[in-house]
RNA sequence: GGGAAGAUACCGAAGCGGUCAAACGGGGCAGACUGUAAAUCUGUUGGCUCAGCCUUCGUAGGUUCGAAUCCUGCUCUUCCCA
């Protein structure tokens, strides 16, 4: 896997590069759509192909190793033939599985015990089995198994954790090094970035990790339960020390501005269930800024779901019919929705590219974060 | 024509002498959602000069310290018999 950093920012440290994997280019800042259990929930790959235009979506281990199982994966020949998906993808550990199942699990040095939110039956998850089933799925980029600290977390607790995704990332190195792709192209282990909100221990993981010949890294643990500017303040930290010639990713990140403010600081990719599950519930992010589809406002505003948008549902649909559809429970709703906002999300990171590249970035960006957060 | 049951807030439906402005659903209105246990969850839903007051449980009266709850007339609805 290669990475070009193509352009700096003249006026922050927003980066434009390209990322090259087994499955093609990766052009960054980008946001990667989730698909946690092998889908973008409501989304056909010909519409995120030609309308969302994402050029990488996420994988879940922990859920595709429930349902359907490794020995279906395998079988289908990996994750890219099983949902014909065949560009790249990236897949979380479980790391964040160890964190927000919360109460039906159990951390060990070992690893976590988990109860299947499924079925209930027991589980454990490792380092070593992280690599294994990641091996299974066969994704491009694939994640160390890490626990994702609580943003709350006090500083005892935040070193204990961040010291034990140390040792699981020697583990996972070791394991992956023990193994081998199953499909005939390569993976990339990223390692994450621990340690709360408190910088020495976010500097001292961004050291360690940079210790390992990675194609990329991860910041993890933000934008759970911390303060907004705590999470700026860390991925400043971060990204003084992580190399510059490896792309920086900002894992389950965030809000548009979130993005954006990220960017500004030297991330390069970014994944996070909000463009589609907010979208499911009705909230719609555009350049103008947001949109709550389920208000009355909405009722009988013939307009277009968003005249500013990149993806053909924003012009084909009004957005007194998507609220309809939405308020109504229809699926088609929750379909159209999500695509304006994975769309709008590409978007906002390509264009953010483009205004990096074009030297213009910070003013655009300083622009871009007041209209974001306007309520429509 | 005779008999039975019933009429409760936007709708459905509990309540069957005081703790009832009235449970619970639905609908309406609003909010939340950040490496997806989420097409989910939460709040609110008579009015006002709002720690109190006013009007509301078909309608008109009555009993009672006190009624959505008990009694009587009326109106309407559903079912059964002719």
């Amino acid at each position: 896997m290669q990475y070009t950093l193509e352009h700096t920012s003249n006026k922050s440290a927003a980066r434009a590069g390209t990322l090259t994997t087994p499955h093609g280019e990766i052009k960054t800042p980008i946001f990667m759509p989730v698909g946690t259990a092998g889908s973008v929930k409501g989304v056909h790959v010909k519409e995120l192909k030609e309308d969302i235009k994402a050029q990488i979506i996420l994988g879940n281990t922990y859920h595709l190793y429930l349902r359907p199982g490794m020995p279906v994966i395998e079988a289908a020949g990996g994750l890219h033939k099983f949902n014909g998906w065949d560009k790249p993808i990236l897949t979380d550990s479980g790391g964040f599985q160890v964190f927000s199942l919360g109460d039906i699990r159990k951390l060990t040095e070992e690893g976590v015990r988990f109860q299947s939110h499924i079925d209930g039956s027991y589980h454990l998850f490792s380092p070593e089995n992280s690599m294994n089933i990641q091996r299974s799925i066969g994704a491009d980029i694939i994640m160390a198994f890490d626990e994702c600290t609580p943003g709350d977390a006090d500083y005892d607790y935040a070193k204990k954790s961040l010291e034990l995704t140390q040792r699981w990332l020697d583990r996972c190195y070791t394991q992956l090094d023990k193994t081998h792709p199953l499909y005939g192209h390569e993976q990339s282990l990223f390692p994450i970035v621990q340690g709360c909100v408190y910088p020495d221990l976010r500097k001292m993981a961004a050291r360690q990790i940079s210790s390992f010949n990675a194609d990329g890294y991860a910041i993890g643990g933000l934008a759970v339960g911390e303060e907004e500017n705590d999470m700026y303040a860390m991925i400043e930290v971060v990204n003084a020390i992580l190399p510059q010639n490896k792309p920086r990713y900002l894992m389950g990140v965030g809000t548009p501005v979130n993005i954006l403010e990220a960017i500004d600081r030297g991330v390069d990719m970014f994944d996070c269930v909000m463009p589609t599950r907010n979208g499911r519930n009705g909230m719609l992010f555009t350049r103008k800024g947001i949109i709550n589809i389920r208000n009355k406002k909405w009722e009988s505003d013939f307009t277009p779901v968003d005249p500013d948008g990149t993806s053909y549902v924003d012009h084909q649909y009004s957005r007194a019919y998507l609220r309809h559809l939405i308020i109504s429970k229809e699926m088609l709703g929750a379909q159209i929705a999500s695509i304006h906002n994975l769309a709008f999300y590409v978007w906002l990171t390509q264009e953010a590219r483009r205004q990096i590249k074009n030297d213009t970035f910070k003013a655009w960006k300083e622009e871009m974060v007041q209209q974001l957060i306007v309520r429509l």
